[in-house]
DNA sequence: TTGAAAGCGCTAACAA
DNA sequence: TTGTTAGCGCTTTCAA
């Protein structure tokens, strides 16, 4: 089969070998060479044969801009985060790229770094790439943000929080329950003046709230709380103490907002030679790796973020294939795990 | 206008609103509403009043894809990582993404989890979906992976290390200089028995040979090596060094492939009592950004991953518009932040 | 400044 | 099993 050369140029286009160029090489009709290429099975073995070989010998690689134009599912999903520098989203992330990526579907990311403006504009160029699925963490709490989800049609599944009217589908733990738990569990040690270590989102917020509503109704009066802000950082956990001794010097267990911050807290303590956990219990919140080897080892709120994402994944695989999701509305819990700090 | 309900839903398609339909609701052709969205300066004041009334009330989002497929520029860029857990290349890949964000760029994400034939696969997904540039993490060792990057005319960038021969573009800095500067480092501060932990990949593989070759300059013998694989754990820090002391007892000095093996080294460390820096040296590799704040401060090899992403997205932007990038290979080099440990 | 025509590269629908 | 036709929703090209 001499008539490779036969390819031609056209004017526009990207220049690269196309569907048409195999189907010309391989003798059939680009329909044909579509399915030799997308599902062997409908096409007979002799086909086969000559449309791979022909793939084989111009390195073709199908254009899924142009089939999903022409057929409408791009297997691309769309995941909104807030950064990816907060570890306690990478593992989540991670794990629903693989999961995807195994279904034959691609992560897009976008980050809003807890921006509304960002965010906006982040969902009108998702919207506009035409995902099968959009990943959100958090819920959806701009109405804007909420009517255009829907008017778009396209799957969307909110995580990391429960609401009673998710957009979609949901999968997440309830902050609030988390504080009382926390703020419990504290008490049940024995601690009696307890402070909060918050980073300044709307999740964070619920937490505390929770937790001072549950250490004032055992009548331990008001809960000392440091808002550290976007600063999520070792740093900013270790002036936090600081701040929390000039106000209550006699203070014994702190809650932390993540396990950054309470790793921070536990720096400040040894450094100013308040043993953990005598002196001072730390608990943090994620679970993230390495806090269970540190000395001494971190107790913390654990969040399973890998089932998050698997489970989101396959509730987004599903809804893109058609299938419809019979209970997809999960609240996933979260742990205490207890070790040294406490 | 009340000729909205016109729009007809044909057979195929996703039923959303199109650049027709609010070409009618405007009264102009496709082409002109196509204009009054993309280049305003373009069209009259009416029309653009009568267009963006139109997209107004139809609530229109441009296909990108449809528009990506007419224009071959798909706005996408696609990013490939071995994992996103790896906290050294989080900042690079939040910075990279940012920055293409503010440029009008989508950010899609691949990870390899450092597997050669998830690599080959991705590959062809990335390609597949045509983006207007490649960003790799490392360099491009697979000769099958780099053909296909040369056939697919996407322009491509390398980073996180340096070669003579790139596919195209690239950011790097040299491994062997920073384990041969690490290793000198360390001998001027006295440090006489050395060691080094290090992760299953070929870049802290050129690091360890570089550190031992220096330190066998110098005739203090051989450097005990640990190899920890795939394990970038905290734990699996504590346990290198627990192998050292059995091989080395009285080492004093040990360079890390990862600032958490590192941390891992100095919980052991402190855990057996044996004081840092004077009785051990740890030197860590990445500077993330909580090292800085332990007790101690850990010394470590700085890299700018923010400036990487950010650069590779200016690169790649610039390519992706047509323009010609004059410099594209550049050492962006390391530095030793001297801290605490050493 | 505006528009008609002709694709981009692929697949759905229908027919043979 | 294979092919023909007609789009998907947009933009390029060329003309008015």
């Amino acid at each position: 089969m001499n008539d490779k050369d036969k390819i031609k140029k056209s004017r526009r286009g990207s220049g690269a070998i196309t569907l048409r160029d195999v189907a010309k090489l391989a003798g059939v009709a680009p329909i044909t060479a579509s399915r030799a290429v997308n599902s062997p099975g409908q096409v007979s073995a002799e086909v086969l044969r000559r449309v791979q070989d022909a793939v084989q010998r111009t390195g073709y690689v199908p254009n899924r801009v142009a089939g999903g134009l022409a057929s409408s599912r791009s297997r691309l999903i769309a995941a909104v985060v807030p950064s990816i520098v907060v570890s306690v989203f990478v593992e989540m992330i991670e794990t629903l790229n693989n999961t995807l990526f195994d279904a034959g579907y691609q992560l897009m990311l976008g980050q809003t770094g807890y921006s509304a403006v960002r965010e906006e504009a982040l969902l009108e160029a998702i919207i506009g790439r035409r995902p099968d699925g959009i990943f959100l963490t958090g819920i959806m709490l701009s109405a804007r943000g909420r009517t255009r989800l829907l008017a778009s049609g396209i799957p969307v599944i909110e995580t990391w929080d429960l609401t009673p009217t998710p957009i979609d589908m949901l999968i997440g733990f309830s902050h609030a329950d988390i504080g009382r738990t926390v703020a419990d569990f504290l008490m049940s040690k024995g601690r009696r003046r307890l402070a909060l270590v918050r980073s300044g989102d709307e999740r964070a917020n619920r937490r505390a709230i929770a937790f001072s509503e549950a250490v004032a109704q055992r009548g331990l009066g008001e809960v000392c709380i440091v808002n550290v802000g976007d600063a999520r950082s070792l740093k900013s956990g270790r002036e936090a103490l600081r701040r929390i001794l000039a106000q209550v010097p006699d203070v014994d267990a702190v809650f932390c907002s993540s396990d950054l911050l309470a790793m921070g807290v536990m720096t400040e303590a040894q450094a100013q030679n308040m043993p953990v956990p005598q002196r001072l219990a730390i608990v943090g919140f994620g679970d993230v790796p390495y806090v269970a080897d540190m000395v001494p080892a971190l107790t913390t709120v654990h969040i399973n973020g890998r089932e998050i994402g698997e489970q989101a994944a396959r509730f987004l695989v599903d809804r893109a294939e058609g299938r419809t999701v019979d209970r997809p509305i999960i609240d996933i819990g979260f742990s205490i795990i207890e070790r040294d700090s406490t």
